[in-house]
DNA sequence: ACAATTTGACCAGTC
DNA sequence: CGACTGGTCAAATTG
């Protein structure tokens, strides 16, 4: 943590504002300079992908960040509350315990509005600590043009929280972190007698959401923040409502912003219907991804991500180090694959169910090495029935048993899974463009991808060729980084929700796939 | 009339 | 297979 700012927040911050600490400090080498220039940033950032494909697609970052795990961080201060991201490497802030009560979402902030001048920067500091740290910094390193600023504010902290002597009639009226938020939902959870609210951010499209615990007294006790804003923070002046909200546009201006957004958006189109078809169009065509014969968006459930519930919790799995990374992967075979098809692992079923909109039953399998928390489900395309759609979730954090017929495994393996990498691009996963935009793989697999190219490609005889094209398509909108990155910008969750409703709802990339297949 | 919130029902996933 | 849980939806309610 950079004890320069949580000491700045310490002093400036009266007693009843929340305090939060800042994310230590970012290795990158970013320049706030209003020269500064996206695609130095993307070049020169640490966590730039050694990859090809991470680099092609403007997506990856961007969408990967998008990802929809829950990233939970807990706060430093013992009896802080934690906010917490999926990727608990990210630790960043805590609210000061004696915090009054007030509004879930509304903790903090109102301070920060005030510096008008510097209301992005303001807002940028808080949210960095919160979680821009986590979201905002693969969406620019990964997509070009995307608002330097952010980054940079990242790395230099701004003072505005001093301006905590805010009131809290004032904070109750404003996102705590500079975003809007809309509530959908509030529950009781086994196991705490506080309150958990739901929140989703209201800029269109944005696929961020989070979910608040308090106490009874109303004191927060608990952020954990799921997805990645795929905009700006909106200024400070104009917060009211999700559709009035505005982007930020840093001094130097970057006009990418918008074409972030508005790729970024692609990940949320369907969860918002308010995203036009030729936007997309738009979008394919502009971006590198094009290719993708499958590859969509989206993060973390970001688009359409939206297949009821979607917000179901994703498992976190520990990959490198602190990372949690949920990684949701969608594989669609053919049911000739199935039948020889054998990721190499072993797998214990533990439920089968029907669920909606696919009468065929899908079936829930973890992998039964000691520790491993990989799980997968497997369920014939309700559209397709040569296909069977098989996702996982999570990275394994083993090698592949000992063969069991070893030669046919490594051709067939789908998900290539090298201890934490396994990352990356799973061979043979074929996704549909929706499927993949909502990927949320972890490209860190920067490592990976490389490899991707060759001997962890599948290449089988009669099946259809992947070509690094594909692949690159295929993660094109994977979750950055990830697996042993050490980064945590890096780190993103999967959305795998999204992955999973577009499995479902977007029949068309199953078919696709099928028919690339076959 | 409108927007935001509340709240019970529904769903996917897990045991 | 059914019970349970957490997350989301969406109608109802509130401001």
């Amino acid at each position: 943590m950079s004890s320069s700012f949580t000491h700045l927040l310490d002093s400036t911050t009266s007693s009843s504002a929340p305090k939060y600490n800042s994310f230590p400090p970012l290795p990158l080498p970013l320049s706030p300079s209003p020269a500064f220039s996206p695609a130095s940033l993307f070049l020169d950032s640490p966590i730039f992908f050694p990859n090809s494909s991470a680099i092609l697609s403007p997506t990856v970052g961007a969408f990967g960040g998008e990802s929809f795990g829950w990233r939970n961080e807990n706060g430093y201060g013992g009896d802080r509350p934690a906010v917490k991201s999926e990727d608990r490497s990210y630790s960043d802030f805590s609210f000061q315990p004696q915090m009054k009560p007030v509004p879930t979402s509304n903790s903090s902030s109102s301070a920060l509005q005030v510096s008008v001048d510097v209301s992005s920067r303001t807002q940028d500091t808080w949210d960095y600590s919160q979680q821009e740290a986590s979201e905002f910094a693969p969406l620019n390193s990964s997509v070009p043009g995307f608002s330097s600023d952010q980054t940079a504010s990242l790395v230099q902290p701004q003072q505005q929280q001093q301006s905590s002597s805010y009131s809290y009639l004032t904070e109750q009226k404003k996102s705590d972190d500079g975003y809007n938020w809309r509530k959908y939902g509030q529950k009781q959870v086994k196991g705490s007698e506080n309150p958990r609210s739901y929140y989703k951010c209201t800029f269109p499209n944005c696929p961020t959401k989070k979910k608040v615990e308090t106490s009874l007294e109303g004191h927060i006790t608990e952020i954990v923040y799921k997805g990645t804003h795929n905009h700006l923070k909106p200024l400070s002046s104009r917060r009211s409502s999700s559709s009035s909200a505005q982007l930020v546009q840093p001094g130097g201006g970057y006009s990418s912003s918008e074409a972030a957004e508005r790729s970024i958006g692609r990940m949320d189109a369907q969860q918002d219907t308010s995203v036009s078809m030729g936007e997309d169009a738009d979008f394919e065509e502009n971006s590198q991804m094009s290719n993708s014969g499958g590859a969509d968006e989206d993060g973390d459930e970001p688009e359409a991500k939206r297949w009821k519930g979607d917000g179901e919790d994703y498992e976190t799995i520990s990959s490198a180090g602190n990372r949690t990374v949920k990684e949701p992967r969608v594989v669609v075979q053919t049911m000739s694959e199935i039948d020889i098809l054998d990721d190499g692992y072993r797998w214990r079923k533990y439920g089968q169910k029907v669920v909606k909109g696919n009468h065929n039953p899908r079936s829930y399998y973890k992998c039964t090495f000691m520790g491993c928390p990989v799980r997968k489900h497997v369920e014939r395309s309700s559209n397709d029935m040569r296909a069977v759609v098989t996702t996982y979730e999570g990275k394994h954090n083993h090698d592949i048993p000992a063969a069991r017929g070893s030669g046919v495994q490594s051709l067939n393996r789908p998900m290539p899974s090298v201890s934490n990498n396994t990352s990356g691009v799973i061979p043979m996963s074929i996704r549909s463009s929706t499927t993949a935009g909502h990927s949320n793989y972890d490209t860190t697999a920067s490592p990976y991808l490389s490899s991707l190219d060759d001997s962890r490609f599948p290449k089988q005889g009669n099946q259809a060729p992947f070509t690094l094209q594909m692949l690159q398509g295929s993660n094109t909108f994977g979750t950055v980084g990830s697996g042993g990155s050490s980064s945590p910008f890096i780190n993103q969750t999967l959305n795998w929700e999204e992955i999973y409703s577009r499995a479902k709802e977007e029949p068309r990339d199953i078919s696709d796939f099928s028919s690339f297949l076959s």
